[in-house]
DNA sequence: GCCCAATAGTTGTTGCTTGAACTAACTCTA
DNA sequence: TAGAGTTAGTTCAAGCAACAACTATTGGGC
């Protein structure tokens, strides 16, 4: 058997190198990184015509008050920019999903909400979904991996975002 | 507070859905797959002019014996697919880090070889690489979290390669 | 009241990924 | 030793994302 680790070490190199237990969680991290949204956009496209992404902007509109939701809010949420929202959301809007509207207060605002064909497209493809991602992640978890899934995820996601912009306030006891 | 649950539930729609637990770690999994393989892209470019799935091509070539793969099975052990593969190896080949040669023994296959340039390239880029992991990722982490997480992971990729082909055997020891 | 900076979005260009064809080479069978 | 079927890889067209440049609106200072 060759020694393929896979990122964080290199044969001779001087190197601050991963442990072999980080190498082991590092290259599995990074696959699942590299296969579940091709996967998530897969099923989504097939059975809703939606990618991944589309999912999650109707999915955050369809949780909050009146459904609508600023621009750079949404953006924010969906951990996205608003060149990329900006091009999705015209898309949507075209196929009569969601629309816009100039904000009355700050003309340079942009609301943005769900349709009701944007909230039947929800209801008819979001059971599909979830059962999807119960079948690649949750399925096959104990609950108290869920538990330390969150943790890690969450240490991460410190990380990556310190000010927390890119996640809107969750209630744990929705539902 | 508003009930942004953000995937996993439809107020007053039928799904059999996610429970609040597995929302909470769903969002932050979500977020994580769409922030930490950008932030990694954004390092790689920034100090190695290399994409992260560059990267990932250089790393499995120069750890493997003879720093040399098939291209069908480079393809795998970098979760990619042929054409994607085949247009990175292009690029590759022009900037002189890796060399393509027709197999002797099976004139349809590929072998693509780490040139000394490109084992040059990941001497001086990996290092920092592997620093930018540890600051996004393991730091922050416990040495039982990195346990948990390989764990998690791993029973995540069964799911979604359930043959292990795009699983390079690793040896924990090597290092 | 006017000017300048900051904010909110949009658009346009460029590059990459994906999926479908396509070529070339190999193997198995009759 | 044909012919059929499979495997390996490339190429092409379409769609999407990233980055930069642009317009429009607002607010603050003099």
């Amino acid at each position: 058997m060759f020694r393929a680790t896979f990122y964080g070490t290199l044969p001779g190199v001087e190197g601050n190198w991963l442990s072999p237990a980080e190498r082991v969680a590092w290259v599995r991290l990074i696959a699942v990184l590299e296969l579940l949204p091709g996967a998530l956009d897969s099923q989504l496209r097939r059975d809703a015509g939606l990618t991944h992404f589309d999912y999650g902007v109707l999915a955050m509109l369809s949780e909050v008050p009146d459904r609508t939701l600023r621009m750079t809010e949404l953006a924010g949420y969906t951990n996205s920019t608003l060149p990329r929202l900006s091009n999705v959301v015209k898309r949507l809007v075209d196929r009569g999903l969601i629309e816009r509207h100039t904000c009355p207060g700050d003309r340079r605002a942009t609301n943005v909400r769900l349709t009701e064909a944007g909230h039947e497209k929800m209801v008819a493809s979001a059971p599909g979904h979830v059962d999807a991602v119960r079948e690649y992640v949750f399925d096959s978890l104990s609950p108290e991996q869920v538990g330390q899934l969150a943790e890690i995820a969450g240490t991460i996601l410190d990380r990556l975002d310190p000010t927390g912009a890119r996640r809107p306030p969750i209630d744990p006891e929705a539902g």
